[in-house]
DNA sequence: GTATTAAATGATATATAATCTCATTAGAAC
DNA sequence: GTTCTAATGAGATTATATATCATTTAATAC
């Protein structure tokens, strides 16, 4: 595997936006300052990061989302605005390490996903 | 909200495919049988059921999947053939009513989703 | 039964997410 | 520097899902 510009600039990216970030919202912040990056590289180069493990991909509605904190935890998706945010996982002390064995399957992960609405989207609506 | 040969056949074809079909899937088979059946429709109906909490809708890699037991329970997914099959929640117990108050958020609802590789698949690729 | 009316449908277009193709570029090793 | 091949990027393609809108039809009134 190279070590391209390209995979540090997209690695730093995704490590700075707090947001959980789509790979096409990752594309969009790193076009502004690199215009000449492309967007099937992102797509590429994150999906290759949550393969080996250094960034965290969580399936949303209407996109996938990238997030850099490894510690298990679960995560809140507001349902009017997409917002995604952290939440502590209440299994995770019982969590086993995976991957295990359940119903023939062998698990390798485990995601929560609460769904609701955020406090701006509240105060919005009302 | 008016009671449709449509509505009525999605909800039977749905309650009777145990596979967490998708909504192209729902559509396929319906279409089989009923070939003037819309792919639009079958879509919004599934939709509206599941707003009405007739149906669960679950967002797994691929596509949004339509489960009819309402019954709280977690998924896995195999992430090579895309089966979906139920498994015990094993934090039911705790589970709270929903909605709840976190972090300014409404919850809502939870989903538990494991991720791994089924016996099949297991089979297949050694 | 018929007439009325608006909700639902279905064909199609469109939007969006994500992947694939392949000529070109550029790391890495020498 | 040369060589080799993995990675890139433009654009096409696929897949999922939603939007548009003329037509149909369920529900109600009569």
């Amino acid at each position: 595997m190279r070590n391209t510009i390209q995979r540090t600039l997209i690695c730093q990216t995704v490590t700075r936006m707090h947001n959980h970030p789509s790979a096409d919202m990752v594309y969009e912040r790193l076009h502004r300052d690199y215009p000449g990056i492309g967007r099937a590289t992102v797509y590429r180069v994150l999906q290759s990061l949550a393969q080996q493990g250094l960034v965290r991909k969580v399936c949303l509605p209407s996109a996938d989302r990238y997030d850099f904190t490894l510690y298990p935890h679960a995560h809140i998706f507001c349902r009017v605005c997409g917002r995604v945010e952290d939440m502590p996982d209440p299994d995770d002390r019982r969590t086993p390490t995976f991957p295990t064995e359940q119903n023939g399957f062998t698990v390798e992960a485990r995601d929560v996903i609460y769904r609701g609405i955020c406090a701006d989207c509240k105060s919005n609506v009302l």
